[in-house]
DNA sequence: TCTTTAATGAGAATTATTCTTATATAATAA
DNA sequence: TTATTATATAAGAATAATTCTCATTAAAGA
């Protein structure tokens, strides 16, 4: 996924962010690492080319990123947060053998979901969205 | 949901797991907090009663509970694990203004899913099961 | 009861993340 | 373009959840 650094540009001033070389270094990494990376994977990364900036900053940018639906958080059950540079609607495939998160992209899924719960209502809840959480094996694992 | 000890006991003893008062307090511990509790949750209760019980035997128990599957791990975007005592299928509805995470179970969805992925293949990957994420606001939130 | 193997307690160590504060910089106005 | 203001960042200390170490204890089976 690569995205030209204009788009990174547009993308934070149109939430009202300043643009600065970190959230632009910051969106550019998570959108060229992909498959979810963690803090440290996007530290890590940036500091091969930008040893100077700050982790406590990485951290900073991803929740402002993350408040302005630029990027989401991932749930998983490990203790270590990641990121998805994808903010289209899509659900993830969990690896039991490792850490791998794959996208999967279903619209007929959506459709039939969507169809489903528009009849069914929860008690005491309104609905924003669903995500699957799809556990299984990559035959490469 | 309230457990009789002997069925803690016979929980544990199934799975070839010695059975402690560790072990006992902690499951009973869940299953009485019931609603996702932390860990953090789990040794403040235990605590009140048994306040010699180390917390770092809290964290192991409750990944040989997870490793024997008599709990289960929930997928969070924070970074503060959470427990699950309901092994039966279910789903989450999450909620986006606090911390509550309830369960909710659909056999007529789940008919529905197995139906629908019976045909759909993933390609190189082998699906075990699905988790809903529900995200969305209670109202007394 | 005795033996063996696994579990626990205590607390140190680790690690991801957050916080603090002085400095630097982007956006806006002049 | 320059000055102003609000916001973002660097550096590193602080925090909090979790893991680790190892001596001691206890459960299960003989």
């Amino acid at each position: 996924m690569k995205v030209s650094i204009e788009k990174l540009r547009t993308d934070l001033a149109e939430k009202g962010l300043k643009v600065t070389p970190q959230r632009m270094n910051i969106l550019d990494a998570i959108y060229t690492l992909g498959n979810h990376p963690t803090a440290e994977n996007i530290i890590a990364y940036i500091h091969k080319d930008h040893p100077n900036i700050a982790t406590g900053t990485v951290y900073k940018v991803l929740d402002t990123l993350v408040e302005n639906n630029l990027i989401k958080k991932v749930k998983t059950d490990r203790d270590i947060m990641r990121y998805d540079g994808v903010i289209e609607k899509h659900h993830h495939l969990y690896c039991s053998e490792c850490d791998l998160i794959e996208d999967y992209v279903d619209e007929e899924l959506d459709a039939i979901l969507k169809n489903y719960f528009e009849n069914k209502k929860f008690p005491g809840f309104t609905m924003e969205d669903i995500v699957l959480q799809i556990r299984g094996t990559f035959d490469k694992c």
